[in-house]
DNA sequence: AATAAAAATGTGCTCGAACACACAAAAATT
DNA sequence: AATTTTTGTGTGTTCGAGCACATTTTTATT
């Protein structure tokens, strides 16, 4: 029963020619009552979906995707993105399908919007995008919609229902791991310091996210006691950003645990055998030096965001729509991978 | 320079014909030197990969896949996995793929060797197996090979070069993974009780693997002290699997932690409160019934062998290998994910 | 040199969807 | 009733690869 049924078939069965079924089809009219009849009678009992390859062959289109994506440079967070790129690329060049890369400083909104404009003005199929920047990203959307531009976004949500398709994951929930780590590290009560740690501070949602989280965890769990103590710690003028790591822990006293929001976790193992000995750290994504840190056990977990994951599946569903039309799911959830000095080797490919 | 060039294009800059062309690529001879050469000096010029889209619809088969898989009646593990190829089901059918379920008990070797034989005796493309038993697995590989069937494996590795695409975890080192997190939970010294519970026991070696990697985590770390015992747990007859647990719990001193190497951890942590009410539980596999005693902290962790994930990545190279020729990875381990009561929703989906 | 055999080369069709275009039938206009 | 206009219907081509078959060219044989 469950044949794959071509318009040859259809247009057999209704009597009538495929040009014919072809119009029924695509609604495009041409088509007396009667005979539209008997091709409706017929695409009721059976279920007609088009060939979705060669569908593709004769649409024949190459598609350009851009990607707008921060320099690696300023921040090794996004290096294995660049990997899925080139899978990707690699993959799919045959399919008609070119991927271009375009980078901006994580720290400046006026590169995003001068890499952006220009992503846009070469009119690519669509845009796959980390809106770091709320209000930039949004205008990106805007304008992505008027040109016709499939957009995307990966690593962080705007709630914006304009993009096609987003990925990334609950900073809440992840925040929420953490402290159930913690929970399950330290007992039933502790110190725990939350530290926010950047170059800058422009876009503070995400630490925000998983610092709510947190608390939350701790808030709804009455047999619980912990101190947490929140710190924003950015690089100071004049010093490095060691240094300025280093005063910090200085001057606090010693805490049972350390959760920081952002990849550089490795700042604070760096020093804590000096100044805080005993504190239990957990931190985010897999760079090299926090594995490091983490395989010397000086970071107790680390919390994966899999940004090569994000980007891969972002592509690939952009592409296999594109291609073959599959629906675009509007909204993904990762995953929020659990690391230890065990398990990280896997999560690397 | 990276177009995609066709057959066509690549005639004309040859100066001869597509038929000559088609025939140099696919060296099915009938071409002179002199024409060979100039083709030759065009391919060696340009990338040539012919179009994919074009060659699948050419090619226009349907595929058949079989999969034999333990019922999920005998064991809800493996539920997850029909959810997979309903899944891949939806998505390809009208890519022409048809994929057949083929169930055998996970407990006799004989209802194994009998679906075994009806899907061999069909004739699919491809088979997909969990390759519960060694030996009757590998016969299974063997008439595959005789038979021209591609062979995959998941959730066991049977080492044997004859399996095309094999996918699963590296379970010793899941072992590892398990003993460092009883490291963190415990600290430097203590008593654990390695549980391989099952109803039966002709393919225990995947419990082995964990006991080995477990074991050999805590060999490694000279500065640790913990006393490990085995056990081996099945259901006896007359009693139900229950009380054989409760006896068990009942027979032994309390322990600090116990490992359970199956997915029966809730079996254990349904008594734990009575018999050893301060250990630790750390079991594989989110079935229903341990997400539930892990939701009440009577499971510290689980982790997760992702069998739908497993299924899926499995079909999906399979489909794409056959429909777009895209090579088989031979062999693909899945991460080893940790799961805790706060990230385990994003796991399930 | 004429003919047969062999080798090399090109043409044309297929896969299924999509759409342009030619043609036929019905309806509207003189 | 003869014509133009509108509406409906079928045919043919394209996308690129792959292969069957026809045709041409070269080589071998009488």
């Amino acid at each position: 029963m469950k044949e794959n049924y071509t318009i040859k078939d259809i247009a057999e069965m209704a009597g009538v020619s495929k040009g014919t079924v072809d119009r029924v089809i695509h609604k495009r009219g041409k088509v007396s009552p009667a005979a539209l009849e008997q091709v409706n009678k017929v695409l009721d009992k059976i279920e007609y979906k088009p060939n979705p390859i060669a569908k593709s062959l004769k649409n024949n289109k190459n598609y350009n995707i851009s990607i707008l994506l921060p320099d690696a440079e300023a921040d090794p967070y996004w290096e294995p993105c660049y990997e899925a790129i080139s899978q990707v690329e690699n993959e799919f060049s045959h399919f008609g399908i070119k991927i271009h890369k375009s980078l901006f400083k994580p720290s400046s909104t006026k590169s995003f919007k001068k890499a952006a404009d220009a992503v846009i003005d070469s009119k690519p199929d669509a845009i796959l995008m980390v809106p770091l920047f709320y209000k930039e990203a949004e205008n990106v959307a805007k304008r992505c919609v008027e040109a016709d531009i499939k957009i995307a976004t990966f690593n962080n949500y705007i709630k914006d229902h304009k993009i096609n398709f987003e990925i990334g994951q609950d900073l809440f929930q992840s925040g929420r791991v953490a402290a159930k780590l913690f929970n399950m590290l330290l007992g039933k009560s502790g110190s725990i310091a939350i530290l926010h740690i950047d170059e800058a501070f422009q876009n503070a949602s995400h630490m925000q996210e998983k610092e709510r989280g947190f608390k939350d965890f701790f808030n709804l769990n009455k047999d619980l006691d912990f101190k947490i103590d929140v710190h924003n710690l950015k690089k100071e003028s004049k010093i490095t950003f060691d240094q300025t790591i280093e005063n910090f822990l200085k001057s606090i006293d010693p805490v049972n645990g350390i959760f920081v929001t952002t990849s550089k976790a490795y700042l604070i193992a760096n020093h804590i055998a000096t100044y805080t000995p005993d504190s239990v750290i957990i931190g985010y994504d897999l760079v090299s030096e926090n594995i490091k840190y983490l395989e010397e056990n000086k970071i107790a977990f680390l919390i994966h965001q899999d940004p090569k994951k994000q980007v891969y599946l972002s592509l690939t569903n952009l592409i296999e729509f594109f291609l073959f039309d599959k629906p675009l799911q509007e909204s993904v959830l990762l995953p929020i991978d659990i690391i230890n000095t065990e398990n990280f080797p896997q999560y690397l490919n």
